[in-house]
DNA sequence: CGCAACCCATACTCACCCGTATGGTCACCC
DNA sequence: GGGTGACCATACGGGTGAGTATGGGTTGCG
């Protein structure tokens, strides 16, 4: 029996420190990456990192290309097959706010754009996806101004969701809370 | 005629050091709060501050309670002496929309949520702010569950506008199309 | 005037972390 | 089975920023 988390001694590849990279910017946020405390989680040293990266902001950008990459096909391309266009708001409200997971990066992310690094990689996921609201909105009936200001209201308050709950703990909404939430913001924010 | 902003040769107080934090909080984020640098921008070094604060984490507190104190009269003493209920939730929208640069502060205090001084008054202030809405929106005629929905979904809203306008640019909305998205607001989340 | 209390400057120490230099140890392959 | 390259440890240099020690200057006040 090995001892817990350690005892991988396997070698590493860049990619293994890039998804480490990812999980801790998730539980700690960007400004917690740093090589030694990396190197120690994964059982290595400095040397091991300095060997697949040149440097840190290097990691911290393949990190972010990384993620950037996978958010692609996470939720987008999924709901896009929802052929009924009044289908498709709340089948994506729903299914977004049962994947809270994968939504701890981006939380993180938003905490830190005062770093220039990562300014770039949120100002395209975001402007994709308010594209994306804004044409599901349009195609649900909504003008297009209406639909802009609509898909801009949506997605401030997901955004805002996140802040207030992953990060700020406030009175920490239960399962069946949220679930009559998620439903009311349905009804709000969709047109019938 | 004298320098710029430096030959305030006047001695300095506590007071003095929380403003100038608050100040550079605003701008740049908790995470840039540096003893020195803070020294250098007040003309002044390490020694006075040491002299007023035991640490920084002392200055750090003492700033937030300060905010947290100021923002207690702030908008909503203002808003309560609105007698009409139906008229209040909209002139708060109105209010808070036009008044934005009071929030940088509180912006960047959402960008500092690991920061574990900060999550106690961030959940304080924005659970005041969360009951009243809620109480206003009660008045103006939703059903209890409904209001306190309704409250988090705008209270989001804001959070997420915040974020998404102050530190990321995004398509960095003009005045009149701000106004448009403040009035969508107020069509969208406020009954009828 | 003179003495405190107050305010600040200078000069450190200490801890952390990035990046570099260099040598060691496996794996794999001909 | 020896050599080459991938991977890592160790040790070091350098920068930054918090906190301490201590002495000098200024202000209020008796």
């Amino acid at each position: 029996m090995n001892v817990s988390t350690k005892p991988e001694r396997t070698r590493l590849s860049a990619e293994n420190w890039e998804v480490a990279a990812l999980q801790l910017i998730a539980e700690q946020g960007v400004g917690a990456l740093a090589v030694e405390a990396l190197a120690r989680q994964l059982g290595v040293t400095k040397g091991s990192f300095y060997w697949h990266f040149r440097t840190r902001e290097a990691l911290l950008n393949a990190a972010l290309e990384r993620w950037e990459q996978y958010g692609e096909r996470e939720v987008i391309n999924e709901i896009e097959q929802i052929t009924d266009p009044r289908k498709r708001l709340p089948e994506l409200f729903r299914r977004v706010a049962h994947e809270l997971q994968p939504h701890r990066v981006y939380a993180a992310l938003l905490k830190a754009l005062d770093h220039p690094q990562v300014v770039p990689v949120m100002a395209r996921v975001s402007q994709r996806r308010m594209e994306f609201l804004t044409t599901a909105y349009r195609e649900a009936g909504l003008a297009p101004p209406q639909a802009l200001n609509r898909a801009r209201l949506t997605y401030a308050a997901y955004v805002g969701f996140l802040q207030l709950n992953f990060t700020l703990g406030l009175p920490r909404i239960n399962h069946e809370e949220f679930e009559a939430y998620v439903e009311h913001m349905i009804a709000t924010l969709i047109p019938a």
